[in-house]
DNA sequence: CTGAAAGCGCTTACAG
DNA sequence: CTGAAAGCGCTTACAG
């Protein structure tokens, strides 16, 4: 069968506590010693066992990322952000998606510590701020992603929303627009997503002088594509003006991109249009999509980084921290200067 | 600190063999003895730990996805797929992602073994038939998604590539089409999905009776967005006539459909196009994109379940299985009848 | 620089 | 229906 570590310390005339001292890089080993024992490693195909090598020293390896879906291209990509930036590490990245739903949002969060993982990112959906006391129960070290719940005492990495808002809305007034819709809100919504990001609307919008008009804030339930062509299309069969889009992500600006130009609206002439997430498919569509880049590569290195440092203690006494990063507008063709 | 099985037992009054009778859901338990034991087992907050059960067993009720990238759309919904049908059958799902050179899509394969996985699904992309010996040392069982690799000990799902690559060309030739460029071919690939395309493109053309040109037969190495925009870029610049595209994949026709549209060219007016894999985006671009839908979700399901069936040992004595899925031409805008 | 021993927390035969 | 014992394959103090 597959041989143990008695097998190669026989192999190599050693105890097996040499062998792990080779295996682990140790470094008082002398060198005759070593190649000897890595002579017998490779002669017998020898591979460590993992679960043994957890069950004794109490860890895995392996984080997980816990997020809606990967369909949702901005998750795939952050999953991929995540994956490289774990790697670097020594950390596997174990996936669990939920549906939106709080019930399925609270299995996975199970999920992750039934596993045993060292860790968990966490990209928070349906929880709010009075489930804060249930990410306690993880048991874990947790890094939180995006914004839903805002007082925890976990580490939180996300991008500046409020303010990413405001330049977008900014670049549309800065053109000359003057009734631009908010697509994707949430309604009662505070501290989540949407909710900062209608207040930085919001903030330009006064900044301008313009008045905040409720009929052009557009709530969208989910963030997919078929949910802002959806809205996109009941918005244009109510005969609503509006000559701008802020949209809350880049996937239901491109719904509802491809509903305006199916009804002729010539973009950005008529209608400019901003998205959220800079998704590689914004580069593609025509018009390219005006977008915001959120900093999502830079988010996966802080917040892999962070949580490595919480499960080998390094930060074990630090407070929580709570890291915003960098945005960027990314202008192309679907706005106009 | 956390509870082990030996606390539960002294609480529950109980030996350590019963406790672990009522985790694992042994049938032959007395009703009174299982309550005292649950409830045990709520009061200490007892969760059995997976590396010792791991170590003991042998089993991780983990499994590997070894795939390109995230990025690419095709993959993040193929991982959805694998993950909500791993899912099903009580395993989670470890992904790893390789870059387009060898030594990179043997890491991951080397880095699938050391994690202790109970098995791989793995997609092949630069690995050829030469080393399939490689794939016999990954010494765990496997299932093989996507073409390359032709004959090996392993099983194998996969889609009908020549023959939906056929329909589509037909497709195109049945509205009249003559000068139909076949997008993103992978010059003396024969086992790949890319040659299999070819040849269903190919096969296609003979049929009804129009020549390969092969000025037509346009190469494409990787399949992302940017290489289909290029590639499209490349031949108008060339003047080729043509007034069809069969697209290999979806993202490089869409990224060819952005080149086209931004020149003005006519869609499916002047150029009729089709895609491969069906991937959400396709319904949102205008046009939208015709393509195949691979069977993809059905390939996941299937190709976990003979996986599982490896791993448990249900399939012990089976010789490779070769699991064709069904394919479907989903038609859109993009192309006419 | 290397060894002998203990033990991480389970499951798996084996008894009874 | 339940118990006592062994052992999965490592790493971690502890010696020397």
């Amino acid at each position: 069968m597959t041989a143990t570590l008695h097998d190669v310390a026989r192999a190599a005339g050693v105890s097996i506590k040499t062998v792990s001292n080779v295996i682990n890089n140790y470094p008082h080993v002398r060198d005759a010693t070593r190649e000897r024992v890595e002579a017998a490693i490779d002669e017998l195909q020898y591979r460590p066992n993992q679960a043994a090598r957890s069950l004794r020293s109490g860890r895995t390896d392996m984080i997980g990322l816990i997020v809606p879906d990967l369909r949702n291209p901005y998750f795939a990509e952050l999953a991929d952000d995540v994956m490289r930036a774990a790697r670097a590490h020594g950390f596997s990245v174990l996936i669990e998606q939920f549906d939106a739903d709080r019930d399925s949002e609270l299995a996975a969060l199970r999920g992750a510590r039934r596993r045993g993982l060292d860790g968990v990112l966490y990209s928070v959906l349906s929880l709010g701020e009075d489930d804060a006391p249930l990410l306690d129960e993880v048991g874990m070290p947790m890094v939180l992603l995006g914004e839903r719940i805002f007082h925890s005492a976990h580490d939180h990495v996300t991008m500046r929303n409020t303010e990413a808002a405001r330049e977008a809305t900014a670049h549309l007034l800065a053109s000359g627009r003057r009734r631009v819709i908010a697509l994707g809100s949430h309604p009662g919504e505070i501290v989540g997503s949407a909710g900062l990001r209608l207040r930085g609307y919001e903030t330009a919008l006064d900044e301008a002088g313009v008045a905040v008009d409720p009929a052009l804030v557009v709530p969208v339930d989910r963030w997919h594509r078929v949910d802002g062509a959806d809205a996109m299309r009941a918005v244009l069969d109510s005969g609503l003006e509006f000559d701008g889009v802020v949209a809350f992500n880049d996937s239901i600006a491109l719904g509802a991109m491809r509903v305006m130009l199916e009804r002729g609206i010539r973009i950005p002439d008529e209608v400019s249009l901003v998205g959220f997430d800079d998704l590689d498919e914004t580069r593609y569509s025509l018009p390219a999509l005006t977008t915001i880049d959120p900093g999502r590569s830079e988010i996966a290195r802080v917040a892999v980084e962070q949580l490595v440092r919480r499960i080998t203690g390094d930060a074990a006494d630090e407070e929580p921290r709570e890291v915003l990063v960098d945005f960027r507008l990314v202008e192309r063709e679907s706005t106009t200067r």
